[in-house]
DNA sequence: TTGATATCATTTGCATACGAATGAATTTGA
DNA sequence: TCAAATTCATTCGTATGCAAATGATATCAA
């Protein structure tokens, strides 16, 4: 319904608006912002289909803690891109699970440290290789040679 | 802290185990997953930054009742990839600020069909500039070729 | 040294997202 | 034709995601 959509209820032909109107070129499909969205949305299927123990973002923050070691909450949100407030929900929800624990800082006491558990240790690595191949699935439709194409790019509007 | 992290108390060279093991290449930045979110981030902060006077999918939602006319409340969720409790959650607030309106269906009584309100008409009219703005924001980190090569990948994957 | 500034964590409020369950209405198929 | 299967909309519960406000703690600078 752009505004080339006239009725008009006179005899004869109708007169039609010259679609000159950039309005009616803008198509939601085409928009970088949608496709992003869409193409997550396939991306975290596979990954809910793989992995159920584990949301992404739970994943994403055992997996860091794992390559990093204990850190400062705000640090790790940093590093896995939440903010203060998300974060907070996703470690919160770990520890209830006994996936990671806290302690605090001896030198700077704003800081609450986060590691992992014993068993938050033996689940991401556990996890990890079933990541890959979410990876892999979510990248499968591309060539070798696409894949690295689309990471460059992507990592350019980043 | 991945497995090669070896502690050692005792005296001489400490025994680091050969990095063969596939844990410690894992590394969360590297994959699709998380460069998709960044970039979805990033495209989002650039849209509310341009437009807020609404949310990315409210404004999917205006758009492609623009684009279509009126339809039912499924069909337009799945035009825009929402499933049926997100749309109706979407569509209530828009209804609630009078962008949309409600009819029922006189053959099919289950449809609940969606229209814009002149006010919808407006702002979305309004706004479509906006977020072909927005669109090429995002996508200004590459040339005009790349953002089709970005395109065309993103769309295989999807 | 101490007052201004900055950082960290927390809380609140609002808006997606989606799985699962449910009831109403429609369509299908034997 | 009518019982079974489908479709549509709604509701509930859980989990992000982020802006804004707040209190505790650190750091900086005059």
């Amino acid at each position: 319904m752009g505004r080339s959509a006239v009725s008009s209820g006179t005899a004869g032909p109708a007169l039609v608006e010259a679609n000159d109107d950039a309005m009616d070129d803008y198509h939601l499909q085409e928009q970088v912002g949608f496709v992003l969205r869409k193409a997550n949305q396939r991306h975290l299927a596979i990954f809910a289909a793989r992995i159920s123990d584990l949301t992404p973002p739970q994943f994403a923050a055992l997996a860091k803690l794992h390559e990093i070691g204990e850190t400062s909450q705000n640090q790790l949100g940093a590093l896995i891109a939440m903010d203060a407030a998300t974060v907070k929900g996703v470690i919160d929800r770990l520890k209830a699970r006994g996936l990671v624990d806290f302690g605090k800082h001896e030198a700077d006491k704003r800081l609450l440290m986060v590691k992992l558990t014993a068993e938050g240790f033996a689940m991401i690595e556990r996890l990890i290789p079933l990541a890959e191949q979410i990876t892999q699935e979510t990248l499968a439709p591309l060539t070798a040679r696409e894949i690295g194409t689309l990471m460059r790019l992507l990592g350019k509007i980043t």
